[in-house]
DNA sequence: CTTCTTACA
DNA sequence: TGTAAGAA
C-alpha cells in the first residue's frame, strides 16, 4: 500500500532534528550553495555522513539567526562575531550590548539612505512640476 | 537523482 | 552568490 505518496522513504534523517542541505535550503529558500558558504565562514558546523552533511536543529535555528542578520545588513563576519560570542558566554550582557550597537549602526545607516531617498523624490517632484509646467505653456502657443 | 569539491564569473 | 564540471 501506499506507493505514490507521503512519507515512506525516511533514509535516516527525517524528524530526528536532522535535516540535508536541500531541505534546509529549501526551508530558508537559499541555495544549498549560500549554506556551504556558511560553513566555510564558520557560521555552521554541520555533522557529516561520510561526505554528506547532515544539518541538526541547532543548525536550523543559526540558519534562521544567519538570515536575519544579512536581512538586517549584518556581514556574516559580523554574525560571527556575535555567534562566537554566544557560545563562549552565554546569556552574558556583553554580546546584547554588541548586538544593540549593529542594531544601531544599522538604524543609522537606514536613516542616512533614507535622507537621501527623501531628496531625490523631491528632487524629482521639483523636476516634475517644471516639466508640467513648460509642457503646459507649449499646448498654449500651439492652440 | 542528490551532494560534494573546486574553479571561474 | 550563481553556475559548470567531474566524481561519488
Amino acid at each position: 500500500m501506499n506507493t505514490t505518496s507521503c512519507e515512506v522513504k525516511p533514509s535516516a534523517t527525517e524528524r530526528c532534528g536532522c535535516y540535508t542541505i536541500s531541505d534546509l535550503a529549501k526551508e530558508f529558500e537559499v541555495t544549498p550553495r549560500a549554506l556551504r558558504l556558511y560553513e566555510e565562514s564558520g557560521l555552521l558546523e554541520p555533522q557529516r555522513d561520510g561526505q554528506k552533511r547532515i544539518y541538526s536543529e541547532r543548525d536550523r535555528v543559526r540558519l534562521r539567526l544567519i538570515i536575519r542578520g544579512k536581512r538586517i545588513g549584518c556581514s556574516l563576519a559580523e554574525v560571527k562575531e556575535l555567534f562566537d560570542m554566544y557560545d563562549s558566554s552565554p546569556g552574558e550582557s556583553g554580546q546584547i550590548k554588541r548586538l544593540l550597537e549593529k542594531l544601531d549602526e544599522r538604524r543609522q545607516a537606514l536613516e542616512l539612505q533614507r535622507s537621501e531617498l527623501a531628496l531625490s523624490l523631491a528632487d524629482i517632484e521639483q523636476i516634475e512640476q517644471r516639466a508640467l509646467e513648460t509642457l503646459r505653456e507649449l499646448e498654449n502657443k500651439g492652440h
